[in-house]
DNA sequence: CCAAAAGTGTTCACCCTACACCCATGT
DNA sequence: ACATGGGTGTAGGGTGAACACTTTTGG
C-alpha cells in the first residue's frame, strides 16, 4: 500500500489557535474572542483560524495574530509553538487538528475584533480558567472546544519559561524599569517578590538587562533607571520561583 | 464566509513521527528506518505514519511505536508530544503536517522492521545529525524530509528535560544502580560527572529513587544497591548540567 | 594483592534570603 | 515633612564542586 495514495489517509482541517498573554492591572490576562457561529455560538474562545495552503504554521499564527490584534510578532512580542491538539471529538463537525501557539505581549490598547469574531476582550486567566473548570449559571461559561485546556497549558508554559529565560521582558514595553519587570513576575507567578533582592538579581545577571541611560518616575517615588532587554535568551542562574 | 465550508480550507494529511531515544554502549542512539519508497527511497528516516480517522495524536504515536519496535508505552518507556512541523514544502508531493513525538526507552533488543519500512536500526545521534548536517559521498546521507531537524529538536528536549525531571530513569531498566543512572546522564549530555557528588545528589533527592533492597555486581567492583524510579516527576533541586 | 566500582566526609566558594538602611522624587 | 518606590550593605544558612578516603567485590 502506498502511504500517499489519496484514499489511504483521512483528510484533516488544520488550524492555529493563539494563547495571547499580557499583564494588565497586576493580573495575567489572555485574549479571548466571542464566537459568532455555531457551535459554541456566543461563547468565548481563543483567537485562531485555518492554516492556508501556502503558509507555514508559524506564518499562519503570525497572520492570525495581526488580524485579531494588529500586533506584529518580532516587534516587541514573542511567538512560539505551544502544542498540538487533535482529539477526534474536539470539534463536533469534522476532524480538526489545532496547532496552538503562545504569544507574550506588552500591555496593548483595547483589542480590535477581526476575522470571524464578533468581539474580543482581555480577561484574567484566573477568570477564564475557573469559568472553564466549572459550569456556572448566568453569563459565565467555559471556553469553547478544548480551549480551556489549551489556555492552561499556555499559562503553565509561560510560568515556567520566565524562570530560566529572559522572556518576561516580552511582557514589558521597549523601555522599562526593574520594578515594572518585577511586577510582571509577580503577576505571572501570583506571588510577592522582595524588591531589593529582585533588583540585585536581575541587574547582576549579565546580558539580561541593558541600561538605556534614561530614568522615569512614572511609578512614583525615586526616579528609576530604564532598561532594554539584553541579548541573553537563557538566564543563568535562573530566577527562582518561591515555593508554594 | 463560514469557516467550516468544506471549500474554505485546504485539506491536509496529518502524520506522527517518532524520535525514539535510548542509551546503548555509552552513546545516545535514535531509531531510524530505511525508506522503501520514493521520495528519499533508500534513505534513513524517523519512524512514523498517518493518523487514523478515529484516534488521538498520542494514540497514533503509541500505535506506530508498537508497530515499529514492539514497545508499549507506559511499560517502561516515556512518550510525550514534541512539536509539529508543517512547512508547505516539507513533503514534495502534498501538504503534510507532522506531529512529532519523543520516546525515551531503555536499551532494547534489536529493532524489528515494521509498517512500510524495509529495515530499522539504532544509530548514534551524533552520526545521524552530522550526516544530516553535511552532504557526504558514499553511503552516508542526511535523514529524509526535515527529520534531521526533528531529531535535533528531540535530542535537545531530552537533554534539557532530564535536568529538572526524573525522566532519565526512562532510559534505565526497571531496576538499576546509581552508576547506571549516572552513565545515562553522561551519555545524553556528553559530559563526565563526578560519581561521588552524583551519588549524593540523586540519593538525597526525595522521591527520585526508591531502594529495592537488592544489590548487583553486574558493573563490577563493590556491590551496588538497586533502585526503582520514585514517584517524583519534578526534581527539586534540579540536576545541574556542567557548563560547556 | 590489585583493580574497579560504590559510597562517605570535609572543605571552600558562592548564592539566596532576610532585613536594616539610605536615596530621590511628588505632594 | 512624609509617603512612595528605587537602590545598597551585610550577615547567616544552604548547596554545589572538588577531592581525600574507606568499603566490597572479582581476578
Amino acid at each position: 500500500m502506498s502511504p500517499y495514495d489519496p484514499s489511504a489517509f483521512p483528510p484533516f482541517a488544520v488550524t492555529v489557535d493563539l494563547v495571547v498573554l499580557t499583564v494588565r492591572h497586576h493580573a495575567l490576562c489572555a485574549l479571548s474572542v466571542r464566537r459568532g457561529e455555531s457551535p459554541f455560538q456566543g461563547r468565548w474562545a481563543l483567537p485562531g483560524g485555518f492554516v492556508r495552503d501556502d503558509e507555514d504554521l508559524s506564518q499562519a499564527a503570525a497572520r492570525e495574530l495581526a488580524e485579531e490584534t494588529g500586533l506584529r510578532a518580532q516587534n516587541g512580542a514573542h511567538l512560539e509553538q505551544l502544542a498540538t491538539y487533535g482529539d477526534p471529538q474536539r470539534d463536533p463537525r469534522m476532524r480538526v487538528v489545532s496547532v496552538a501557539h503562545l504569544v507574550l505581549a506588552p500591555d496593548l490598547p483595547a483589542p480590535r475584533a477581526g476575522g470571524d469574531a464578533r468581539s474580543a476582550r482581555w480577561a484574567s486567566v484566573d477568570t477564564l480558567l475557573t469559568e472553564s473548570g466549572q459550569d456556572h449559571a448566568g453569563d459565565a461559561a467555559p471556553l469553547a472546544f478544548d480551549h480551556g485546556r489549551i489556555l492552561a497549558d499556555g499559562v503553565e508554559r509561560a510560568r515556567s519559561k520566565i524562570e530560566y529565560s529572559s522572556l518576561a521582558t516580552a511582557f514589558c514595553p521597549p523601555e522599562f524599569t526593574v520594578g515594572e519587570l518585577r511586577r510582571v513576575y509577580e503577576a505571572v507567578w501570583g506571588v510577592a517578590l522582595d524588591p531589593r533582592n529582585f533588583h540585585r538579581k536581575v541587574t547582576g545577571t549579565v546580558g539580561f538587562l541593558v541600561p538605556t541611560g534614561g530614568t522615569t518616575t512614572r511609578q512614583g517615588g525615586r526616579p528609576a533607571q530604564l532598561f532594554r532587554a539584553g541579548g541573553a535568551a537563557l538566564l543563568n542562574p535562573p530566577m527562582l520561583r518561591p515555593e508554594v
